[in-house]
DNA sequence: GACAACCTACCTTTGGGTAGGTAGAATGCA
DNA sequence: TGCATTCTACCTACCCAAAGGTAGGTTGTC
């Protein structure tokens, strides 16, 4: 039955996510989730043999959430702008208020957290993050695509370049927002994206 | 005699800023100096007694860099897009290049490396690195005036917003170069903002 | 002799990780 | 049904390496 199946794995994972969104893959400690969940510091190394599987299992649990996201959108419904501003929000939600206060900026997101460490990730890890961010710009690239189309956005340069820019920005700006604590900056940079995409 | 005094110090704050560059300031320990420049761990604690000391005058000494290279500017024989080109060369060769190989991209920034780090950094460290970042934006928001101001730039929305913009999507562009070891993202990325800028 | 610039030798704490034990639930089978 | 076995999910008690840091000595130059 699952009734006698504990969730300490799933409380692990919540917990080391939180970690890693404010202080980083190599910012935290076994100890630290063991103080956390009440818990020793052996049991969760029963769950996640090494930091590294905890690590693959934390970003595979972000994957999920990301793609189950995605898959519920009702895309036709929505305008080019619509949907990167959703993008944008969705984002911002993941990783500021699901689970946390709305005015917490101590976060970013898992991505943006591992992509800064990368000189410091175990190998398996980087595939992840590469793996990951590769199917991010295509992503992004599309509702670019889809906009363009539609006689909604009038980009400049490549569509992947302005990919680029926009995953590349929506990065710097939560680092940003979380050294002034303050969302409205992550705010007031994507309103600057996307109004730069739209024709004038 | 300047001829007696070692250059020690100095070569310890500039590894130590190559280190912070590649792996942080929570990813390099003392020893890593040490076996460097062929010293003992305590011959660092005597130029830095603390790992603050050593992060602060790191940090002092990119801060100087980056001010005695606008110094030297002639500001009035550019465009504003030449400014910021140039903005955007400098940020690439401080990085990138100074010091280092040009196909080199194993380093980000000092400022985005730290600001990456920023829970995790002593509080002296933050005020510092907060008060460069202030500086920055209104640095490139003069930029963006000044191009505006000579109907250069047609920007969207707020002066602030697009430095703001400006900043968050350099320090992303810069993960993702790294993440692909190609500067060339950093490249496609710098020059959509410019291209976003302009007047059609 | 004083001082700068090192050194050796040590300390404490924390990191990831392991060995081996145990209580209790689940399962196999006569 | 009853009992033995196995498995799950923890535990205590370690290990070793590396971290930042300190005390106090040595060496060479002014």
């Amino acid at each position: 039955m699952a009734i006698t199946k504990t969730d300490t794995k799933e409380k692990i994972v919540s917990f080391a996510t939180q970690l890693i969104e404010t202080k980083g893959y190599n910012g935290f400690s076994y100890q630290d989730i063991a103080d956390e969940l009440g818990i020793k510091k052996a049991s969760i190394h029963y769950h996640f043999p090494s930091k590294e599987d905890l690590g693959i299992a934390v970003f595979e649990a972000f994957m999920k959430g990301v793609h189950e996201h995605i898959a519920q959108i009702d895309f036709e419904s929505l305008t080019a702008a619509e949907k990167l501003a959703g993008y944008f929000q969705y984002h911002a939600e993941v990783t500021l208020v699901k689970n946390h206060d709305a005015s917490d900026c101590s976060h970013i997101s898992c991505i943006g957290a591992l992509t800064s460490e990368w000189n410091n990730l175990p190998e398996k890890m980087r595939e992840q993050i590469d793996n990951f961010n590769n199917w991010h710009v295509g992503f992004v690239a599309s509702i670019i695509s889809d906009g363009v189309a539609k006689k909604e956005f009038c980009h400049v340069g490549s569509v992947e370049g302005q990919a680029l820019l926009i995953i590349a920005a929506t990065k710097g700006a939560l680092l940003l927002s979380r050294e002034k604590t303050s969302i409205e900056i992550y705010n007031q940079i994507t309103r600057q994206l996307i109004e730069g995409l739209k024709c004038k």
